[in-house]
DNA sequence: CTGAAAGCGCTTACAG
DNA sequence: CTGAAAGCGCTTACAG
């Protein structure tokens, strides 16, 4: 049996009321006792039992992380892990523990979160997505319970807690940067088209076609739900286009060099004769060939950010919905050309 | 407030001890009785409690996740978040959460681990690493809770529940593989040199050359620690021997492009002037150019068999240690060479 | 088949 | 400065 706060009591001479007094640091008790109390702690090994702690304290001092599990993609991209890094380190700093969710299907995560939430396994919660028409936002937004979204919400996002890259002037300044290199055929890779992050962004690159006068057109654009068929076979329709594209913007590093090895299959040089420009940042980006032209969005800042306004959220019920925009930059290498 | 079985209790015209045989639906409780309270607690909306039920139950039903959290290597590298998928889908089936370390440092994750383990925040543990003199894993082996390791400990490894390939061999038939396209000069490019799997797989290398009479000279490896300095001059110096290697065997295949990079500095061609091999088979391998050999290791496997062991050995404290090799395979593709 | 009571390990007003 | 008592929300022998 594990050694309890009587044992502690009993073997100190003082009552269990006292010895939790030590372990909450009262000031209210001698510091004589406090020193005795310690002691015996030490002696006996004693570790406060958190399931007890939590029940009267009404808190669980965790922190909820739901992300999806069922896409082999979700994982082997580098943003889960870096944002997690993030959220591991800021949490950490404040004591607070994470929790998982492990659901892989949006239902089960569903379920998930309402037990964390109703059953005060968590205190508050990290979002790691933002999808259109998402029950999971919703149940948290009318559940009370603290939590930061990372990514822009798509309905009401000014009462909703949040930390995003300015996703739609990141696009449309990385379409300018491609405009700028003399390109006017550019084709636009996205990811799957419930998420928020993938609106954004293609709506940063219409907004960057229209601003100098270039018609945008379905054609040029591929979603990643598209690409989960035939990946190959939307890029070959891509570059039979009459017009091919000079350039392609992909919504991450990894998309982008999976694409430019497809354009190697139909003999096309990257960037000899396609420009491509990558998100994320990927550690790896750099040294492989040809380097690629890349968008940081600091994924850890992202994480470090929610989990940041998450506890102050737990802290200060009273804070009024935040809205933090994390800077992204461009990261010239050499997989863009000028024409 | 919350609704607690009280007030479902009350709604229902029954005994709060009744809701509890309810939830946890107890055969002698009357379909009637059932039907009626289940009722209620829709109705009401009501959730267990999961810190009072725990505190009775004496579990958590809940999985510690012990990995580091410190170098952004363990986050970028594959690995982390493809165990923790196997992980994470076993635990969900059988109901359990997953609760994840934090800590940065040693010392961090050594505290914490004591902290779940004896605030009986988790039931198990899965300890993402093996490394020599860990007191973590000495903690965890007195400590008598249920844990697994992803790795083979470095000491007594018959009493500790763990999940590995089989390293030494593994890498032994990768640079037999080698050996047979006719190399003779292979270098070695480990990770740190604590972790057990570094070890083993710098063993099965000797053994390797040993087997086909070529003298092992520490001339011809590279480890992390090492690379950690400069890692592109490390290369540098590989490649300046007096017989330079033909073929590099690399612990990861993201560091297999890194010192293909390095390698292209030098103006030295993959597979050309020198044939590399990997271990991990990144989702991204076959789409990189060179397409990488590479050792696929099942990592998604791991996560599931050490989640699978943990939730075993908690369901039934009798079963001894076991361990559990999960097969590797070696994927031939273009960057090795026939000399 | 169901209820009253005790208890899991802790915290926190309330007294003194 | 410290203790006795009540209570957090649940479960589980023990009765009946």
């Amino acid at each position: 049996m594990a050694v309890t706060i009587k044992d502690v009591a009993k073997q100190a001479n003082v009552s269990p009321a006292t010895v939790s007094r030590v372990i909450a640091d009262n000031p209210r008790i001698s510091v004589k006792t406090k020193v005795k109390v310690r002691e015996v702690m030490k002696e006996l090994g004693y570790y406060p039992n958190f399931q007890a702690r939590n029940l009267v304290a009404k808190n669980s001092r965790t922190l909820g992380v739901i992300m999806e599990n069922s896409a082999a993609l979700a994982f082997q991209n580098p943003f889960f892990p870096e944002v997690l890094r993030g959220i591991s380190t800021r949490a950490h700093e404040s004591q607070y523990g994470l929790y998982l969710s492990t659901g892989a299907t949006q239902e089960e995560i569903y379920e998930e979160v309402i037990e964390m939430v109703q059953g005060r396994r968590v205190d508050g919660i990290v979002l790691l997505y933002s999808k259109i028409g998402d029950p999971v936002m919703e149940y948290l937004c009318q559940s009370g319970l603290p939590f930061a979204v990372v990514g822009r919400p798509y309905k009401n996002p000014c009462s909703v807690t949040y930390v995003d890259n300015d996703n739609i002037n990141t696009a449309k300044e990385t379409v300018e940067y491609l405009i700028g290199l003399g390109h006017r055929q550019i084709a636009f890779v996205g990811g799957a088209t419930d998420f928020v992050v993938s609106l954004d962004r293609l709506e940063g690159y219409k907004q960057a076609l229209n601003k100098h006068g270039i018609l945008f057109d379905v054609a040029y654009t591929v979603n990643q739900e598209f690409m989960q068929g035939d990946k190959s076979e939307a890029i070959r329709r891509l570059m039979a286009l009459e017009l091919p594209p000079t350039a392609i913007v992909t919504h991450d590093d990894m998309v982008a060099y999976e694409v430019i090895g497809y354009l190697e299959d139909l003999k096309i040089q990257v960037p000899e004769d396609v420009s491509i420009i990558g998100f994320n940042n990927h550690m790896i980006s750099k040294h492989l060939k040809p380097p690629l032209s890349t968008v940081d969005i600091s994924i850890y800042d992202l994480g470090l950010h929610a989990a940041e306004l998450v506890v102050e959220k737990i802290t200060d019920a009273s804070v009024p919905p935040k809205q933090v925009v994390v800077p992204s930059r461009l990261i010239e290498r050499g997989s863009c050309r000028r024409l």
